[in-house]
DNA sequence: TTGTAAGCGTTATCAC
DNA sequence: GTGATAACGCTTACAA
């Protein structure tokens, strides 16, 4: 073995045939008619030579990066507990894989939102983009709108063009506030899992309010808190809850992953889940099948979420226009114990 | 604004130099005199056009993609419930952000490796790598070493030259044990976070082993199961433990993960923890502290663990020998509440 | 201190 | 069907 890096021009030697097909055999270049023995001797040799093409180079020439970029609007140590995000990677990358295509992951602070994505994208590092956690105040978001940058959102903003795969969040939320309602509770409080620029956060809190006023109670603003993604911000805001003196029988938490925190908060002050104080989560993370007690929980579809993500995402690189490019997918409300029972459903079930 | 990308030509020709002045303006490259005014007039000339060079160009030209590989070597969904993960991503980025590099992520099956990072390699996709959970039946890491490609291990093969950053598994585990031994335990049992083959699983499970042996228990394979990352095989393991027909009066378990199935399990029979079972995990994930009990655990520097890998990788990209290539960082045993208390203990925490 | 020119390893456009 | 040849946009000796 030589010291030199194998290039296709090493391979076309060896198969005695032009850099030109050796390219269009290796890309299996669709219109191209290449006689079969031919073919065999350059697919021969490039593996007799062990040659893998240059990615820079080939960027460079095709104008594409094979490169999607996952990006992350948080604050820093913010992702250390999403548990969501696990399960978002997992699935994007195993949908990715088969297309060849690599993921590049970053996260950027919400005030350098423009700065820092829209590099990615002007160094033409990446192909594609899939963001994670839009929010309303996201300016960088509608440049990429304008320079039609294939994008998908994971969430969505309301009234815009982009691509997006979400949940019904307002919906969701609720139905899992109706859940508690329906069990009795009129004193819910609510500690969102996120500040509410960002959209998903302020979703489930319409989703909450909406509830309320559907079933005739008057929203208190004593009950809310803003959780900010870790489990320490739902540990304190739950805190907080308990040492002001509102009353209230039961807590809507904006995710799982701060519902933990609350419940620990919860137990601290000395009180039970149910009984003392009913808590109903979001995302249904693995664990909370496993908790104790199990926790209701408003179900996301996470592999699918990132899935149809990257699915459409290529379909916008293949220059397609995909069927649908807004998607929303169902949830689910998966009620375990940690909001008891009402006497009405108990019954149901005992049928 | 023309259609056309705007390139480091057409910053020379509005900053009136040559695109040679530009690159090593922009690129501050060292030991090149470049006169302040005309290294204003190119920034001036750059930021105006709104130039961002062209990652895939810079990259063949340069020989260096700027992007880190973190790979994972796990099976598909082994990474979902993986909340060690998370931290060490948020490490990792925030370590490597200033120097401009990005992250690349991929995961790849045991049954692959040869095949698939090596690929990455040698694609020049990547300057360095990161490599997550090694294990000993890995034989394209041997192809690294020989290549002499840039690489930092997260965890250990032993007596090999890799780079590495990791922690002493065999002793935090044997401390875990031991702790647990002068509570008074002697049928200890174990879980191990992952097949044998991930160095680290092994590791543990040697741990725990040294401290059987140090305090004359005889050591009993009954009491022994294997998990591999996921919540749910800690929830089966344990079961399995617990229908068994063997006595035992704790468990020890290679990661906090797969803890919190195997306390679920550990409830579903009714048992209580720690007067039953007690229980001492591996990790300490943030969730650790809220849980219920709270895990006593072996708390893993994941922030430490990242940075330092990013940094060593660093240096080697950089061409420094890394003053120290192969660190191990300290573990600390967070005693909580899951094993409860000796009563020699209890007494000391009266004094 | 700055410019000229030669790559870097592909892909893509045309001829043949 | 296959092969020259010209991009692609940048870095980097080397020269001036």
């Amino acid at each position: 073995m030589t010291n030199h890096r194998v290039t296709s021009q090493d391979v076309a030697e060896r198969a005695g045939v032009s850099r030109t097909t050796v390219s269009l055999v290796l890309n299996n270049v669709p219109g191209v008619k290449i006689s079969p023995q031919t073919r065999r001797r350059v697919l021969d040799a490039a593996s007799e030579l062990n040659y893998v093409p240059e990615a820079a180079a080939q960027a460079l020439a095709s104008r594409r990066a094979r490169i999607i970029g996952l990006i992350l609007i948080r604050n820093p140590h913010q992702i250390a507990t999403d548990a969501f995000l696990t399960q978002i990677l997992d699935g994007l990358i195993e949908t990715i894989r088969p297309s060849g295509m690599r993921l590049l992951i970053d996260i950027v602070e919400p005030q350098h939102q423009k700065e820092t994505y829209l590099q990615l994208i002007q160094a033409k590092h990446i192909d594609g983009i899939i963001l994670s956690g839009p929010r309303y105040d996201d300016d960088a978001l509608s440049s990429l709108l304008e320079v039609n940058f294939p994008a998908v959102l994971l969430g969505q903003i309301p009234d815009s063009d982009f691509a997006f795969v979400d949940v019904d969040n307002r919906a969701a939320a609720n139905s899992a506030v109706a859940h508690l309602i329906n069990l009795g509770h009129s004193r819910i409080a609510c500690i969102t899992n996120a500040p509410l620029s960002y959209t998903a956060a302020l979703d489930r809190l319409t989703g909450y309010k909406q509830a309320l006023t559907e079933n005739g109670i008057t929203f208190d603003s004593e009950l809310i808190r803003y959780g900010d993604f870790v489990i320490e911000s739902g540990y304190r805001q739950m805190h907080s809850l308990l040492a002001s003196n509102v009353t209230m029988s039961a807590v809507f938490i904006g995710s799982d992953t701060l519902a933990y925190g609350a419940v620990a908060a919860i137990r601290e002050r000395g009180l039970r889940i149910p009984q003392d104080i009913a808590v109903v989560g979001f995302d249904d993370i693995p664990f909370s099948r496993y908790s104790d007690p199990p926790l209701t929980t408003v179900r996301l579809p996470a592999g699918d979420l990132a899935r149809r993500s990257a699915e459409i995402l290529s379909q916008l690189l293949a220059g397609d226009e995909p069927e649908s490019k807004q998607v929303i997918l169902e949830t689910q409300l998966v009620v375990r114990d940690s909001c008891g029972a009402s006497r009405s459903n108990r019954r149901m079930k005992l049928q």
